[in-house]
RNA sequence: GCCGAGGUGACAGAGUGGCUAAUGUGACCGACUGCAGAUCGGUUUUCCGGGAGUUCGAAUCUUCCCCUCGGCACCA
């Protein structure tokens, strides 16, 4: 099965193929952290976690890169306005993401970069531009990327023309003045003497938007990218330029073989951002729905559609969710009922084809929506077959394994069982108290059992009965 | 203006030339159960925005039209 990628750079489906054997380097924009992250970046990070995972899966070694913007107009902007130390804010709000990532179990990057670590690397690389003549330096102390030194290379990903960029840009004319061309971008901005800056050649300053990126990706990819990820609102102008830039650096191209895009995150089919106020943080939401939702909320449309935000799909993502857990849990509990050389009841061929199906659904450009679909249709037929009584202790063992590798893409299902809780009553009370009910039941003395269960009920015990015997779990 | 995504059942959302069009959620009915939970079956479901065309055959290809959403130097 040939693994096929939608690509930004030629908006069709290519075979991946990565440039040296196996090896993917994979660079993910990051947050620019002047505030805690909305669902929208969520949506991002977990759709690019998935991927990344997926690979793994798939057998590739990646490296996976994310970047944090802790420098930048707008956190200066911030830090100004609450008078606060820049930097100090942009450490409070990184920390704030990496919980918030964290809590939706997103795998850390193997290089997470941060943009105040890499000055000097920046600062070389705008010197080799200008060097190379494609920038050049104002008299303010601004550099720019001279656009028109990379003219073959303009609307190469936005698939715009020149002319096409400047009759959408036109009403922006003249917002900075020492400009050559008003498409241009700043490589270096100055600062003035209230606000934080790095001493560079050409002034005290700090630097342009998409600089950053270039310079940790070439850093830590060596100068070419297998993929790179971010939102569709960072195609133009952000990957653009850094398109522009990192091959005008590097002489060498492409920057990246493949581009890959997700889809936004709208609410009342608006799209969710901080510029129009409709945003809810990550930590908001997490305040209404479990960690476990919220992924299974974004992983179960595909990267590239528009997810809406709503709390009928919230919940519709809560129950589906559950389905998945309560059937993996089910088939722990079906471990300790079964037996050794009992009957399969068709369970290996079962997971063999439901792993082929995912996979066959991965493949394609990440269908994780279809890929769902059929373990969806494996838990319906697996459910049936959980609640017989000889069932083989193998077969049921490669059902708990099964979802736990389907899980390692996914993860989506409930991590921390041996959570501590903070309870009133301890395991062997509830035991206990299930055998006297059981004898209760024995003797259809409904009244004490259930009122046994009503009590274990007060304490977050939920008691469940089946043929083979009584369970209890958590609430 | 330029560029892009999309319109599929009650809702969400796959499928992109060929079995009665996945899957999830909801609602209703039934089975199982002392009851509950979990689960299973059935119904809602002959649902592919509209017209024309290509084809033995179209949700899927071509063309025209209608509608929605997004990008175009703040943005995941």
């Amino acid at each position: 099965m040939v693994l096929r990628v939608y690509n930004t750079l030629t908006r069709e489906l290519e075979n991946f193929e990565p440039m040296v054997g196996d090896h993917v380097n994979m660079y993910v924009c990051g947050p620019t952290v002047y505030d805690d992250c909305h669902l929208g970046h969520a949506r991002s990070y977990v759709a690019f976690d998935v991927i990344r995972r997926y690979l793994r899966y798939s057998g590739y070694d990646v490296k996976y890169i994310m970047n944090i913007t802790d420098i930048d107009d707008k956190i200066i902007q911030r830090a100004t306005r609450s008078q606060e130390d820049p930097l100090k804010l942009a450490a409070k709000f990184t920390d704030s993401f990496l919980e918030d990532m964290e809590r939706l179990n997103i795998h850390s990057p193997d290089v997470q970069p941060k943009v105040t670590d890499h000055i000097n690397e920046i600062i070389n690389i705008i010197s080799g531009l200008i060097d190379g003549g494609f920038a050049y330096v104002t008299s303010k102390g601004n550099v720019y990327f001279n656009l028109l030194s990379s003219q073959d290379k303009i609307g190469i990903l936005s698939h715009q023309t020149l002319q096409g960029l400047l009759e959408g840009s036109g009403y922006r004319v003249g917002v900075e003045d020492d400009k050559r061309h008003q498409l241009d971008f700043a490589l270096w901005k100055s600062s003035d003497e209230t606000e934080i800056g790095w001493e560079s050649p050409w002034s005290k300053g700090r630097p342009g938007w998409h600089i950053e990126c270039t310079a940790m990706a070439v850093k830590y990819s060596g100068g070419q990218l297998d993929i790179h990820g971010g939102g569709m609102d960072l195609v133009f102008p952000h990957h653009e330029a850094e398109i522009l830039q990192s091959e005008a650096y590097t002489g060498r191209g492409p920057f990246s073989k493949y581009w890959m895009h997700n889809g936004f995150l709208t609410i009342d089919k608006e799209k969710m951002s901080k510029s129009l106020d409709n945003f809810f943080t990550i930590k908001d939401v997490l305040k209404r729905y479990s960690p476990e939702t919220i992924r299974f909320f974004l992983v179960y449309t595909h990267y590239r559609s528009t997810i809406d935000f709503s709390d009928d799909n919230l919940q519709e993502a809560e129950q589906a969710v559950k389905r998945v857990q309560t059937a993996f849990e089910n088939s722990n509990y079906a471990l300790i009922n079964s037996k050794e050389d009992a009957k399969d009841h068709g369970l290996l061929e079962l997971v063999s084809w439901t792993r082929n199906a995912i996979k066959s659904a991965m493949n394609e450009d990440f269908n994780t929506r279809e890929a769902l679909g059929h373990l969806f249709v494996f838990i319906r037929k697996l459910n049936p077959i959980l609640s017989k009584t000889d069932l083989s202790y193998t077969s049921i063992e490669h059902v708990v394994h099964f979802f736990e590798e389907i899980d390692d893409i996914f993860g989506i299902l409930v991590k921390n069982n041996g959570q501590e809780r903070d309870t009133k009553i301890s395991s062997d009370e509830i035991e206990s108290l299930i055998l006297i009910r059981e004898q209760a039941r024995g003797n259809k003395d409904w009244a004490t059992a259930d009122q046994i269960r009503d009590q274990l009920q007060e304490k977050g015990v939920v008691i469940e009965d089946s043929k083979n015997g009584t369970r209890w779990k958590w609430q």
